[in-house]
DNA sequence: TCAATTCCCTACCAACCTGATAGACTTAAA
DNA sequence: TTTAAGTCTATCAGGTTGGTAGGGAATTGA
C-alpha cells in the first residue's frame, strides 16, 4: 500500500500540476485545499524540491512549483521516490534490487511470478504522468 | 513489498508443496531446510492453519501438512492473508476496501490508475496457485 | 499410566517506521 | 528593515516488524 505521505505527495502534485506556470503556489495555500498537514507537507514538497520533481521560491511571492511539464513526470518516478520499490520482492525489484539471501533466484518459483507482477504494475505506472493524473 | 513474514510463509508452503500428500512435516525440519526462525515459523505456520490453508497434528509422527491440494490455493490468498492489502490504495482494494477521506472517487485521478495497477496484478495472482510456485 | 514428542498459546521485546509537530534559521521582496 | 516565505534539525507517540521465551495441551507408544 502506498503511505500517507505517498497519497499526500500525489495529491499535492495535482494541485500543482492544474497550476502549472502559474507562479509559486504556497505551501500553506495547498496544505488548506488538500487537506494534508502543514508540518507534514512542507517535509514532502522539500523531499520532492531535492529530487529535481519541484522547484521553489523564498520570501514573499514565493512558493512551490513543477520544474518540468507535468507531462514528463513518470508515476512510477513519484513512487519510488517517496514511497519506495515497486516490486514486491527485494530480488526482483529493478532499482532497489537485493539479492535473495536464502533462494536460488533462478529457481525460486516467487522470483519469476514476481517479476511478471512487477512487469504488470510497471507497465501502468512508467506510461502514466502528473498530467493522467490531473485531467 | 513482501514481509519477511510473506516470504518465510511461501518458503514454508512450497516446502509443504513438494511434501504433500507425504504425511506431517515437523515446523523444525522445515525451520531448518528453509532456514526460517523456528519460534517465528510456528506463528506462521499456526495462522495459516486457522485461515484454513494447513492442517496440523500433535505428538509423535505430527506435524503440519496442506490441508488441500496446491493447485486450488492461490497465491492472491496467502498474500492477503499474510501480508494484507494488494491495491496500492484502501480505495481500489476488494478485500480490504476503505473509502478516501478528502477525495472524491469519482474524479480522483490517482484512483483509477490504480485500479489498474490492481487489476494487473490480480491478473496474475489470482491465476497462480501453491502448485506454479513448487514446480 | 507415564514419558516423550509435538503443536499451541500468551507474553514480551528491541528496532524501526510512520505520521506529525515545534522552533529556530535563511532568503528574498517590499 | 520588516515581513513573508521556504529550510533545517530535532523530537515524539504510536504502531509494525521480526524475533524470542516459556510453559500448556494433545497425542503417541511403551
Amino acid at each position: 500500500m502506498l503511505s500517507k505521505k505517498s497519497q499526500y505527495a500525489f495529491k499535492a502534485l495535482e494541485y500543482l500540476t492544474e497550476r502549472y506556470k502559474q507562479g509559486p503556489v504556497l505551501i500553506s495555500e495547498i496544505s488548506k485545499k488538500k487537506k494534508i498537514p502543514l508540518k507534514f507537507l512542507e517535509n514532502i514538497l522539500l523531499e520532492l524540491k531535492k529530487a529535481g520533481i519541484l522547484d521553489s521560491k523564498k520570501g514573499k511571492g514565493g512558493g512551490y512549483f513543477l520544474s518540468k511539464d507535468p507531462a514528463k513526470v513518470k508515476v512510477a518516478t513519484i513512487v519510488r521516490l517517496v514511497n519506495g520499490p515497486i516490486a514486491m520482492l527485494p530480488c526482483v525489484s529493478l532499482y532497489f534490487y537485493e539479492r535473495c539471501k536464502h533462494c536460488d533466484e533462478k529457481k525460486c518459483g516467487l522470483h519469476d511470478m514476481m517479476i511478471e507482477v512487477r512487469d504488470a504494475s510497471l507497465g501502468i505506472l512508467e506510461n502514466r504522468t502528473l498530467k493522467d493524473l490531473a485531467s
